[in-house]
DNA sequence: CTCAGCCTTCTTTTT
DNA sequence: GAAGGCTGAG
């Protein structure tokens, strides 16, 4: 992760027996250097791709510790809990001590804030926070509720939360986000505003609060209490804010209020890196910084440590041509290196072979396989590849579609928890009373009518005496039982989730699922990682807001085996790989169809600049020439226009022509040098 | 009246 | 592959 070229922290540090003492200048480059050592007041870092931003933030840290400012007075906020443990962890060893600095992400820091002072805003004690999941349910239920299934036009849960969230986001009206994102249902303003309104009455009935909330409701706080406010101002006289051209307009007015009083406001991002617009992002909010805060210092952090100058050549010609952006050139610290290669592949399953060929290629070569990466827009084009690869047994990681927290024995074994910490979490409820045999909507809705009516409804389901269908009498008191001993371990979440399994949940799982094994492992991993939390609402919330399934902690089997990585491009953001593959580079699918909209193909481009500089070394950019697409057998496909667009020289094409036998050509099994593998890359198209 | 199983459809990106 | 819709069995 750090740039080869200045010094590694270690070395500069410590020198026997002297004390710590930071140098900085030989850690830094002058722009780094800039940034690091600046004095108070707004300041805007404009951080190129690889510019060793997160080096920057760290020393920025360490500065104003090593200078008399609290670490306590330091408020970091990034865009994953990673990304802010990476960063406190690197402050930490920089600095020689332990940093009590506060940081994670808004999502993080807003729940924080409302276990202190939630009750400001309505909020009971308690509460628990829905996952996306969750929240659709819910508010597709409200609906229902509201206009009866018949009402044929009613969108679905996903489409309802996904209105209100964004009006939420974006501080747009509902008819707003009607219009522009789904207009076919434009004549049901009126219904999905009232539908918004039940819902939020709701998750207030149930002690329910979904990630919006989790800003909206922080926001509300700070803005209606002044008492609130200044404690916080107070607390919090340096604001550093990462990944700030993925914030929204809540956010960014979040961290206008919280540095109101001091402004000593640093706020780091890069604008051509703005990919999460779908979430509600504002990109104008890094454009537009310095009219906010027009005495703001501008600084930018230009030089790339990461790429060679053929990866960056690529990157920066595709960029340019978006228009909405910072003015800056990206210059590469890094030797020549390969130019990327254009691999244009008769159909998906030959990409397929292709990628896993040549990656068991570089792997032989001595590359490790974690330091290669497979990258893709959307989830599901990563299929073929799975399959290929676990046919040709090369272990692979995948870091995008169903993350671990949202499978479902996951889910279903934390409701257990849920239920235990908020009685009342109907979601909850409901969500284990399906798993019983017998019991479906109609039996799940009746139970739960009883346990909104029974002041100690565990006890009553124990003693069934709560009025349930024949059929399902025995698994209700079993069910009664089993939520009394998680009861017995309260704030034992570790306890309480073996307490899950020992009483049903395990045999559930062998009853249903062909790989309940390794579901049962599951929920022993969490379990023992759950031993790290002091209660279980910590755990549960730690759990909602967790990033991906990347957090090693919670892989699947401990095993420390070298794995490639395969991900999408949104989760690969600010990491890097030697060599990278980007596949399925067709118009239509990178970029997406569905995302062309207005102001949607700079954003593509963006993506596709991301994708672009996560390569160090290696940069491969495939498509498949002809693909099935809904019913018909094999469409033409057209390259992706960011392909196009290109000028030629930049990259060195291949053309992988038909029904190869052995899609691997020719390879480079002699000598496995580095530059064997580069004259490889460079020169040989002849595949067929 | 309730539930489960089989059918179809359509796949964006995530705190 | 998973979610909604329809059907038949209990």
């Amino acid at each position: 992760m750090s740039p080869p070229d200045p010094p590694r922290e270690e070395s500069v540090l410590r020198p026997p027996d002297a004390p710590a003492r930071i140098d900085y200048e030989r850690a830094l480059n002058p722009q780094q250097l800039a940034v690091a050592r600046a004095g108070g007041g707004p300041m805007l870092v404009i951080a190129g791709a690889g510019s060793g931003k997160t080096r920057t933030l760290v020393y920025r840290v360490a500065w104003l510790v090593e200078n008399g400012v609290p670490a306590q007075a330091i408020l970091l906020l990034t865009f994953t809990n990673k990304a802010a443990r990476e960063m406190l962890h690197r402050a930490e060893a920089l600095l020689g001590g332990a940093v009590t600095v506060t940081g994670g992400t808004f999502h993080h820091a807003g729940l924080l804030a409302l276990r202190r002072h939630g009750h400001a805003v309505g909020l009971p004690r308690g509460f628990t926070i829905a996952d996306r999941g969750d929240a659709a349910d819910l508010i597709g239920t409200v609906g229902g509720e509201v206009f009866g299934k018949k009402e044929k036009g009613l969108p679905r849960g996903e489409v309802l939360l996904d209105i209100v969230s964004m009006a939420a986001n974006t501080g747009r009206s509902i008819a707003d986000v009607v219009e522009q994102r789904h207009p076919s249902h434009g004549d049901l303003v009126g219904e999905i505003e009232r539908i918004a309104g039940i819902y939020a009455h709701r998750k207030q009935s149930l002690g329910i609060v979904d990630f919006d909330d989790l800003l909206t409701l922080w926001l509300r706080a700070l803005k209606e209490n002044e008492d609130i406010r200044l404690e916080y101002q107070r607390r919090f006289a340096w604001v550093l804010v990462d990944e700030y051209q993925d914030t929204n307009i809540l956010q960014a007015e979040l961290v206008d209020l919280l540095a109101g009083g001091h402004r000593n406001l640093m706020v780091v991002g890069d604008d051509a890196q703005s990919i999460y617009s779908f979430r509600g992002a504002n990109f104008a909010n890094i454009l537009r910084f310095h009219e906010r805060y027009p005495d703001a210092k501008i600084f930018k952090l230009e030089q790339n440590y990461r790429s060679t100058p053929q990866i960056l050549e690529l990157a920066n010609a595709s960029i340019a041509r978006n228009r909405a952006q910072h003015a800056k050139e990206l210059f590469s610290a890094q030797p020549p290196g390969p130019r990327p290669l254009l691999v244009a592949l008769p159909r998906p399953e030959d990409q397929a072979r292709y990628v896993a060929e040549r990656i068991r290629n570089l792997a032989a070569g001595g590359l490790p396989p974690d330091d290669i990466a497979v990258l893709y827009r959307s989830h599901f084009l990563s299929m073929e590849l799975q399959m290929e690869l676990a046919r040709r047994k090369i272990p692979f990681e995948v870091r995008s579609g169903m993350r671990f927290f949202e499978q479902a024995h996951v889910k279903d074994a934390t409701s257990y928890l849920r239920i235990d910490t908020n009685p009342k979490d109907e979601l909850a409820w409901k969500r284990v009373l399906r798993l019983l045999p017998g019991v479906g909507k109609v039996t799940a809705d009746r139970v739960w009518a009883g346990v909104c009516a029974s002041a100690d409804p565990v006890g009553d389901l124990a003693e069934g005496r709560v009025g349930v269908p024949k059929g399902s009498v025995a698994a209700i008191r079993d069910l009664g039982r089993a939520l009394a001993t998680v009861r017995s371990q309260r704030d034992n979440p570790c306890g309480q989730l073996e307490a899950v399994l020992a009483c049903g949940y395990e045999q559930h799982l062998q009853d249903t699922y062909e790989n309940a094994h390794a579901r049962v492992q599951d929920l022993r991993t969490l379990a023992s990682y759950a031993t790290r939390f002091p209660g279980t609402g910590e755990f549960l919330s730690e759990l909602a807001l967790v990033s991906g399934g990347a957090e090693g902690d919670v892989a699947r089997d401990g095993t420390p085996e070298k794995k490639i990585v395969l991900s999408t491009v949104h989760q690969a953001k600010g990491l890097e790989w030697a060599a990278v593959f980007v596949i399925w580079l067709v118009d239509g699918r990178f970029p997406d169809q569905r995302a062309l909209g207005e102001g949607g193909e700079e954003e593509e481009r963006r993506l596709f600049y991301v994708a672009a500089t996560r390569a160090r070394v290696h940069l491969e950019l495939c498509l498949p020439v002809m693909a099935r697409e809904g019913a018909y057998g094999g469409v033409i496909q057209r390259q992706s226009r960011f392909l196009e667009e290109l000028p030629a020289w930049l990259t060195t094409p291949v053309d992988v022509r038909g029904d190869s036998s052995r899609p691997g050509g020719r390879r480079p099994e002699t000598g496995a040098g580095e530059d064997d593998d580069n004259r490889w890359m460079d020169g040989d198209s002849d595949w067929s």
